[in-house]
DNA sequence: CGTTCGTTCGAACGGTTGTTCGGTGAGGTG
DNA sequence: CACCTCACCGAACAACCGTTCGAACGAACG
């Protein structure tokens, strides 16, 4: 077999093991098994453990960032692109849930320098729901605010990006609506006074 | 010394380490060692690795909790309920950011049952974000509704219940203020339409 | 035919891991 | 004093880890 058919296969795996047991728990020795190579002959096409987590990730990020600029561009308005990032990334959930589970617990693994550069890819996706809501913002925040706005709507998403939540291509449609909607009305209208909530804090404080 | 004396300081050095390394990174040798005991001496106080991270994610649990409870009971209405509940979260990973590390990461490295157990008491705390929304919600939504709408609460806070977002007491409080509107607001309003995107989804499908 | 090259493997190496065992010594009790 | 218990440790053990080495095999080429 030529390296063409075997690296597709081999990273899958990867990703596979790394997934369901966690970088540390997984072994090179099931990788290979899971592949259909023996130990050695894993190591013929890559050079180690940590290069293995490096490619799926950085494969990964790939698949993702593609994912979502290709929705981004059929974008004309900002509350659309907020709506395609939303589906992008519940739908990625949905459709390759180890993918998503290693790029949000495994990355910290990596060294340096390889840690870097795949923190680099995060931020580059991250930026991107940045600019989104930089867009939309009618307040005109600044760019911690944007920043801070960014990693809650990226944690909402992770928040649900789990089974029982997403079932369906439908479900997971209808939910992006719903999940989108919540987070841009509360985004516009994030300065409004919750009346009794903060007469209750004062009074507590 | 005695067993009282140890053990609070066995279990901080085993937070740290844990929380530092990953449960699997983490070494045996150097939680001892930073609690300034030998190998065998640790294994005089407890049974065995599973059985300290099972013991620092059950402490760390009831202390998230025993603070989110405390406050609870200080606030009258449901939305000072909300706001208790997001202050005590980010109050938690300002002041005890490795407990909350561990808590998000390293209890799904426990094996059967003590994993299902502290999934019990993390199911805990997510219920009484669940019974606070359902104060709140006049929508009377759906138990599915409200449930994914708790992980959309707390997915937000733990994307920002992390430097540099919270710095400060101060900076914290008035954080958890703009993420509580936030959520409110769009939790409020989650039916309502934003036309724009609607009619660029429409084009888009 | 002989040689080379890419592919694959069995077997082993050195290191680290979690865990256990046998013992040492201090402190209290009779 | 003898006796026992509790806290603690050095040393070892077995298992597993990632990694490497040397060789076998078939295909390609001259």
């Amino acid at each position: 077999m030529t390296i063409e058919e075997r690296y597709p296969e081999i990273l899958r795996a990867a990703l596979d093991v790394f997934a369901l047991r966690g970088y540390e728990r997984a072994s090179i020795r099931e990788i290979a098994a899971r592949a259909g190579l023996s130990l050695a002959g894993l190591y013929h096409y890559v050079g180690g453990k940590e290069e293995l987590l490096f490619l799926v990730l950085d494969h990964s990020l790939d698949e993702l960032m593609a994912a979502l600029d290709e929705r981004l561009a059929r974008a004309r308005t900002p509350h659309a692109k907020l709506l395609a990032l939303v589906e992008t990334h519940l739908d990625f959930a949905l459709q390759r849930p180890a993918a998503l589970k290693i790029i949000n617990r495994d990355w910290e693994m990596l060294l340096e320098p390889k840690r870097s550069e795949i923190a680099a890819k995060r931020g580059a996706y991250l930026s991107r729901g940045l600019g989104i809501l930089r867009e939309i913002d009618p307040l005109g925040g600044t760019e911690d605010e944007l920043s801070s706005a960014t990693n809650l709507l990226l944690g909402m998403l992770n928040g649900i990006a789990t089974r029982p939540f997403l079932r369906s291509d439908d479900e997971t449609r209808s939910l992006s609506r719903t999940v989108a909607r919540l987070f841009l009305n509360g985004f516009l209208h994030r300065t409004l006074d919750l009346s009794d909530a903060e007469m209750a804090l004062r009074r507590d404080s």
